[in-house]
DNA sequence: CGCCATCGGTTATAAAGTAACAGGTTCCAG
DNA sequence: CTGGAACCTGTTACTTTATAACCGATGGCG
């Protein structure tokens, strides 16, 4: 997974550095989203000087190219898990969609056609030109429901 | 549209406090979305004792009765446009859908049955239960395509 | 070397949201 | 009408989330 990420920023000129590969690496670790001052804790563990700008500045580096998503309803991060698929990154991140488990706290990443048409030709019908997409469901997930 | 909001409240045993009716005024009298903190400021021009809690717990019982819906893209609030149509409100809140412009910060509300029927499928294919949904497109709206 | 750009450390502060308690009001059972 | 329960608001203090601004270190490049 990382060195995934390794050899996307090499292809792209972007520099993973040891703060950012060590950031996405906690992000990736964690099996629910985790909020940017559970992630500086977490860091501070190894680096004593970490501050919140210093998780911030990591964190808006991953977004920007596509290895985390922030889910908005929750003020967190998640790895995201189709970086590795070969999709136009780029694009995914602006049409992701989450579901979001209340009761277990699980997050799925989905990236589901119709919901995107669906979205842009309703935007369309509004002379609106849509760009980014926050997309979250929040509800019980299969494992929750049979419980 | 307050006084629909005193109807709707009657019927429903709901009460429309003067803080709930003058915040409630704050937010439809916005053309944007309006933040918690906005909100306050207005607010303690007419009541000086004002805090957070005030508009936070006014806004709570806006959004719990519909009468307001949260933008979680820009942390902030605006005014339900469809609350006097007739709609099943509170249905409408979980999946009323948000096309906001990145130029002016206009807000347009949607509530597109193919978008919510696409969601709904997707999330049924991954065995989920969907509830609240928060759907926001960024982008750029009519009048700033044309400028 | 001298310059520029990028990165991250550091301090401080802003913005958004909540906890907890106290006093007042409304409303209904008795 | 009275007494208590539920609800509403004021008030203080605090937590969580995010950003601004400044600085030195690093590394490429003419
Ligand atoms: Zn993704
Ligand atoms: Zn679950
Ligand atoms: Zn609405
Ligand atoms: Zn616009």
């Amino acid at each position: 997974m990382l060195d995934a990420a390794d050899a996307a920023c090499a292809a792209h000129g972007a520099r993973l550095t040891p703060l950012r590969r060590q950031v996405l690496g906690l992000v990736l670790e964690s099996p629910q989203p985790i909020g940017a001052y559970a992630l500086l804790d977490r860091l501070k563990e190894s680096r004593s000087g970490a501050a919140p700008p210093t998780v911030y500045r990591a964190l808006d580096f991953l977004l920007e190219h596509g290895f985390v998503h922030k889910v908005e309803r929750l003020n967190a991060f998640v790895g995201c898990r189709s970086a590795t698929e070969g999709h136009d990154h780029h694009d995914h991140a602006h049409t992701v969609q989450f579901l979001i488990c209340g009761r277990c706290g699980h997050v799925q990443e989905l990236e589901d056609a119709s919901v995107r048409a669906a979205l842009a030709k309703a935007a369309a019908h509004a002379g609106f030109t849509p760009g980014r997409m926050t997309v979250e469901v929040e509800g019980t997930c299969r494992d929750c429901a049979r419980g």
